[in-house]
DNA sequence: GTGAAAGCGCTAACAT
DNA sequence: ATGTTAGCGCTTTCAC
């Protein structure tokens, strides 16, 4: 059936009777081309299997077909809240490939590494390289002034994980502030006031953003215990495990906890157990990082995460979307920011109304 | 410093002094050039920042420095026992990147899409539009006929996941019977004769091999447990916790359980608990598959698991070291087989030597 | 609406 | 040991 040799754009022009020019306008949805010959082309395409070279179309022209994923090293992996790559790859590939786009991942070392020089002088390797005709900048690299210089001099359209405000602008990446915030709603909502924050994550920066949405969420609502229960750092097991035994102790003590990440949750609950407090009749746990063995803890827990892979794939939506519109119709991007959320609630077992509303 | 204006090989060549061709012969480490001109053109690269386009490479050699992986839509995952494609991904990265090769990942659902056909033609159809020096089949592509011969048509470099012997002959895959047979292996070391095995693998094939590698072991010490402990067929978790319910309550018990995967271990773990039977003074509990919370459990749990990043990155490195020797040395590929054994050990509280043996 | 010509940046094959 | 000549398969630009 498929023939070894190469199937050129040139057989299949031979075979429909047109010219190469014709049948790259067919293959590249491009207006110009009669009804009728667009079918014979289709036609043709069809019965002889035609695939469109990628580094040759790269060659000739302007469009790779190629999105770039860059990220940290030490930002990607499956604690402390570091990014599931691996579920933002599939997203990835969904929205890329059905498009004709190759999806490529590339990891930059802040730790100076000596051959390589320094992340934007990777990146720009890449870039040159590659060529490709949008980048992915994965947290938090999107914060770094030089890489983000390098894509500009080369005019290289760029996304990010989400936006969020930052002194009345909008700024490309995560918005770990209203994350939290929602978090804490949702707590409040049920009628938590004496709330605790566990910090766990591999990024102090983005730790921190997610306590100051956590206090402005107790804060709006008039709670003091933003003041009390709350780590002034990303905490180890044992810390929260301490921390976590310390709040519960006295009588006036938190009737939720948000932890950050599936290592502090697993400190929380046992601090509670080692103190017969049961989640979640005397304490809600809510965790900001969702594993799969969080669903097999007694209670099993209750996550609201970050969707990174949505963001990731709107993000590669995003640039090939920009790409393609500016081909043809090059409306002026005025930004809609339809953007979702970006986190999704997982109920499970360990949430619930404080003891005394019930 | 870098010019936006693509620096071409042309331009080193001028800077050189020296004809294009030249300079592609320093870029790919070719012989022919001498000392004094190689190190002339190094200088004008270094100085100029040249960076070779890699479509550009496709387009004029033979060589695409790609390498593609395959992998199936359900093979991958965080959960029973799936591919840690994020791991993969980075320790396949680490060994192409430096040597100039890039990494892409197709997913293929076997699941018949219709408007993408069968996945030999999914695959047919990336082979001929990126054109990769190499693809890696991930397990169990690798046992799909099909596949295999589309790539063998083409005559595209393929690699795998390990190997095992399967009839006396060598076979591309994992060899899930052997890990198997040297997990039962370090428990009946210790002294363990009466043990366990409880299924969660998401492949019942691969299951199934494992099944058999733990059998031989018990088998060839004497012991008839494998005759009485063991699920015959992956299990969930309320399953895997009753079956070991049901195991552990007699008097003649198993006193080493062996769980595929984090959601079965935690099973046997709620299990073993309820009963007030201890782990590991009691019982002790290996798993066959790592994640993060496994440390945190009580007590942490030991895992014996195939290191699949490991078994990936060698793949690639194979297929890189095939492609670049036939383009020079050519020597045959005797298939020197000094592959790892891709399985590693954490050691952590949840297995010791049986009752009696202390 | 369609076609012809001219590259894109590199390497293979062949000179020299 | 080095240079020259052809392309690779596509898109762009510009004719028609």
């Amino acid at each position: 059936m498929t023939q070894s040799g190469s199937i050129t754009i040139e057989d299949v022009a031979k075979a429909a009777g047109v010219s190469r020019q014709t049948v790259s306008r067919v293959i590249n949805f491009q207006p110009n081309v009669r009804q009728s010959v667009r079918e014979k082309v289709e036609a043709a395409i069809a019965e002889l299997g035609y695939v469109p070279n990628q580094a040759a179309r790269r060659m000739g022209g302007s469009r790779s077909y190629q999105i770039l994923a860059i990220f940290e090293k030490d930002a990607v992996g499956r604690s402390d809240g570091r990014l599931p790559l691996d579920q933002m790859m599939l997203a990835g590939l969904r929205v890329c490939g059905p498009r004709g786009y190759h999806l490529l991942f590339e990891e930059v070392d802040a730790s100076g590494q000596k051959s390589l020089g320094d992340p934007s002088e990777q990146i720009a390797r890449a870039l040159t390289s590659l060529k490709p005709d949008g980048v992915v900048l994965c947290p938090s690299l999107e914060e770094d002034p030089g890489i983000r210089s390098v894509l500009d001099q080369r005019g290289v359209a760029s996304d990010y994980l989400g936006q969020r405000s930052e002194f009345g602008r909008l700024v490309p990446g995560l918005d770990d502030g209203f994350f939290a915030e929602a978090a804490a709603e949702h707590l409040l909502a049920l009628g938590h006031r004496q709330m605790g924050f566990v910090s766990g994550h591999h990024d102090p920066v983005r730790s921190a953003r997610r306590r100051d949405g956590y206090r402005r969420a107790l804060i709006k609502v008039g709670s003091r215990a933003h003041g009390h229960f709350i780590s002034d750092a990303p905490l180890a097991f044992d810390e929260a495990f301490d921390l976590t035994r310390a709040w519960l102790t006295p009588t006036i003590r938190p009737t939720a906890i948000i932890a950050e990440t599936e290592e502090t949750a697993r400190a929380v609950l046992r601090a509670a157990q080692s103190l017969k407090i049961s989640v979640p009749d005397d304490l809600s746990l809510l965790v900001l990082d969702d594993a799969p063995g969080l669903s097999h803890c007694e209670p099993a827990l209750t996550v609201l995460h970050q969707d990174y892979a949505a963001h990731f794939s709107q993000a590669c939506e995003r640039l090939i979307t920009a790409n393609t519109k500016s081909a043809s119709a090059m409306t002026d991007n005025k930004n809609t920011d339809a953007r979702e959320d970006g986190f999704a609630l997982i109920d499970r077992e360990s949430v619930a109304a404080p003891p005394r509303n019930r």
